[in-house]
DNA sequence: TTCCCAGAAG
């Protein structure tokens, strides 16, 4: 009989010291059955109280269930070195550890992902006769699962089946190991089988199959499990709901992510990071940062580090950085940790919304970087065409002993190409492999064509694209094509478009090109042959659309677009200073129309002009604008930036497509160079 | 005592 003391409801700390002090006065405390009720109540409570009580325990009264009690309050508390300590100091006391030991032992390996002392654990499993327990079978397979080590697990999992001893929890766990070991096909067909051998899969090992379409974006599979949880009635808790909205965001449903999300009785954190980072990776930032709101203003829920970066990547594609600044605040309001992740992000943020300086001050201050925040800085300042400044920076990263991976190599050559660096873009590329040991990729392939295209050496770019080992991507072809519209060489274009009408046939990029390319040579039967084929295979130009931000608002243009008739007046007004200053207008670009209807092509009305007029005629003299483009800017508007840049002295930023432009007295930091 | 949801650089 335990005594009552311990029957009563405890909730407060207060109630924990009274009984632990009647506990002492009447002596119970030396019974260790109490003691360890008392200690388990203490744990849910607070952990130092809980091992302060532990230490002050009498030696004679330590027993194997008080150390259990202690090792899994540990682990639940998160303490999973302190776990494994109290292990090691109970097996010094000479108590045997049990059946109810290792689990929680397991379990702490896991979270450290310490594969070696779960080995060392199971083989004392193994000695002490309990590796057939049930539930150290299950913690086992997902202690490897969780160290990475898969082929462990199904071992385990294997010689269970020939016990007949495999439950629902063993099969999740199985299956939950191949989601989180990226083996979503492993984990569907482990799914299969289960049912066949008439096991029903429940609620939880549903939230893992749906993992594993979401990695796989099989949206047909998901949408059957989804189905299969309406139908058979399962209770639709925060997890599964939170795993049903992921699914369907990685497959790229968001209406049908969204119905889900609404009709969720309950949402946390996760689940509004699930919504938001799901518009956020399909390109919705606009729906990202209206669900970020809604979440801050209409829910109880606080945002964590997931939600942020996640808001952060959304503000980064949209070019917001009002709402990217206000984040940042919110961070050191909310006292969020600034975690490396996160100054990666937020220093990616910057870069990404022309805000270089900001970046490179995140980058300069952080106390301690990663691979990534090095890589993401000299991606940044590819991006802005600080060719120089970025191979400083990759020089400073290997003289600090940091090693460059593939992706620094994707970031230096990036850098080369933006700035015509073409020889040192030549010489690393060589010493990728040879002094770094780093195989090229497609991407590095792709970067090296960039930069031998850009600087006008186009047969040598293609004869690289031919002796790649691999098959060449539409990124590779995209950049000779690109190369030859800057260089005029239709033989080559015409090659290079074949290819990538074979490989990304739905590119209208590719079309629009090769008519500019066939127009810049005034080959205008060429430019209708390519028009003709263009509406035969029903591909549409997408219309160029910029957005300028005005007092922290963002303003939408779309070519030809005459829903701010103010700012056409302006327009007609600019052009006519910039006449006088010696600006003539340059159609060589002709854009080709699909159809009649759609006279909004001349570069007069393309989307960069009518927002920068309306940013001149709502900001200040002298102040910046800064506008975002979603193609690339075309030769006119970059010629008119450069004289609006210095007629109405002002600095304009521009994002297009691949990169900023930053336009200054009359001239453009590209060096016109793009 | 065992199983479950969101996550960065190109």
């Amino acid at each position: 009989m335990l005594s009552p003391l311990l029957e009563r409801r405890i909730s407060t700390f207060k109630d924990l010291q009274q009984i632990h002090a009647q506990l002492i006065t009447t002596g119970l405390i030396h019974h260790p059955p109490h003691l360890t009720k008392l200690l388990s109540h203490t744990l849910s409570n607070s952990l130092s109280y809980a091992c302060t009580l532990f230490k002050h325990t009498h030696p004679q009264h330590y027993n194997t269930i008080l150390y259990n009690t202690i090792i899994r309050g540990l682990v639940d508390h998160n303490s999973p070195e302190h776990a494994i300590l109290s292990y090691v100091e109970m097996l010094l006391q000479e108590l045997l550890p049990d059946r109810f030991t290792y689990p929680s032992l397991l379990k702490a390996c896991a979270q450290l992902l310490a594969l070696n002392v779960g080995k060392a654990l199971h083989g004392q499993a193994v000695r002490f006769g309990l590796d057939c327990d049930l539930y150290i079978e299950t913690t086992l397979i997902t202690m490897y699962a969780a160290c990475g080590d898969v082929n462990s697990a199904r071992e385990v999992f294997d010689r269970m089946g020939d016990q007949k001893t495999r439950n629902l929890v063993v099969w999740t766990s199985m299956i939950s190991g191949y989601v989180k070991n990226q083996s979503p096909r492993e984990a569907l067909a482990l799914v299969s089988e289960m049912e066949r051998q008439g096991q029903v899969p429940d609620e939880v090992t549903m939230v893992s199959a749906l993992s594993a379409c979401g990695d796989l974006k099989d949206l047909s599979c998901g949408k059957k499990l989804h189905l299969h949880i309406e139908r058979s009635k399962m209770k639709v808790c925060v997890v599964l709901g939170t795993a049903i909205v992921d699914m369907y965001a990685k497959c790229g449903d968001l209406k049908s992510a969204r119905q889900v999300f609404d009709a969720m009785h309950e949402r946390n954190v996760v689940a509004w990071s699930a919504m938001i980072s799901g518009y956020a990776r399909n390109n919705r930032s606009g729906e990202a940062i209206k669900t970020f709101d809604k979440m801050v203003r209409e829910s109880d829920q606080k945002p964590n580090e997931v939600t942020i970066m996640a808001v952060l990547s959304a503000c980064a594609q949209s070019g917001n950085s009002t709402l990217g600044s206000w984040v940042d605040s919110y961070i050191h309001k909310a006292r969020l940790s600034r975690t490396i992740n996160l100054q990666n992000t937020l220093m990616d943020m910057y870069a990404k919304c022309g805000r270089i300086d900001n970046a490179r001050q995140i980058f300069n201050y952080m106390p301690e970087k990663d691979i990534v925040s090095w890589n993401t800085m000299i991606a940044g300042l590819a991006l802005h065409g600080l060719g120089e400044q970025a191979l400083a920076l990759f020089s400073q990263m290997q003289s600090q002993g940091v090693r460059p991976d593939d992706i620094t190599f994707i970031g230096v050559l990036s850098a080369c190409s933006h700035a015509g660096l073409v020889e040192e873009g030549r010489r690393l590329y060589a010493d990728m492999t040879a002094k770094h040991g780093i195989e090229p990729k497609l991407e590095h392939y792709g970067c090296m064509v960039d930069i031998l295209s850009r600087a006008g050496l186009l047969p040598e770019a293609e004869e690289f694209i031919e002796a790649m080992p691999m098959e060449p991507n539409g990124a590779a072809w995209g950049a000779l094509l690109s190369g030859c519209r800057v260089h005029n060489n239709v033989e080559i274009a015409e090659r290079a478009a074949k290819h990538l009408m074979r490989i990304e046939p739905n590119n209208d990029g590719i079309y629009v090109l090769l008519s500019n390319i066939f127009a810049g040579r005034k080959q205008w039967e060429e430019v209708k042959k390519v028009r003709i084929l263009m509406h035969e295979r029903g591909i549409r130009k997408t219309p160029g659309c910029s957005s300028v931000i005005v007092d922290g608002i963002f303003h939408e243009f779309i070519v030809g677009d005459h829903s701010h008739p103010e700012s056409e007046d302006v327009y007609d007004y600019v052009i006519q200073r910039l006449r006088l200053a010696g600006y003539v207008a340059d159609t060589s670009e002709v854009v080709l129309n699909i159809d009649e209807e759609e006279k909004g092509d001349s570069v007069s009305q393309h989307s960069e002009k009518m927002a920068v007029c309306f940013g001149l005629m709502k900001t200040k003299p002298g102040d910046e604008l800064l506008i975002m483009k979603n193609l690339r800017m075309c030769g006119d508007c970059h010629s008119a930036f450069k004289y609006i840049s210095k007629v109405f002295a002002r600095v304009i930023v521009v994002r297009d497509r691949s990169r900023f432009h930053r336009f200054v007295d009359g001239s453009c930091s590209c060096r016109d160079y793009w």
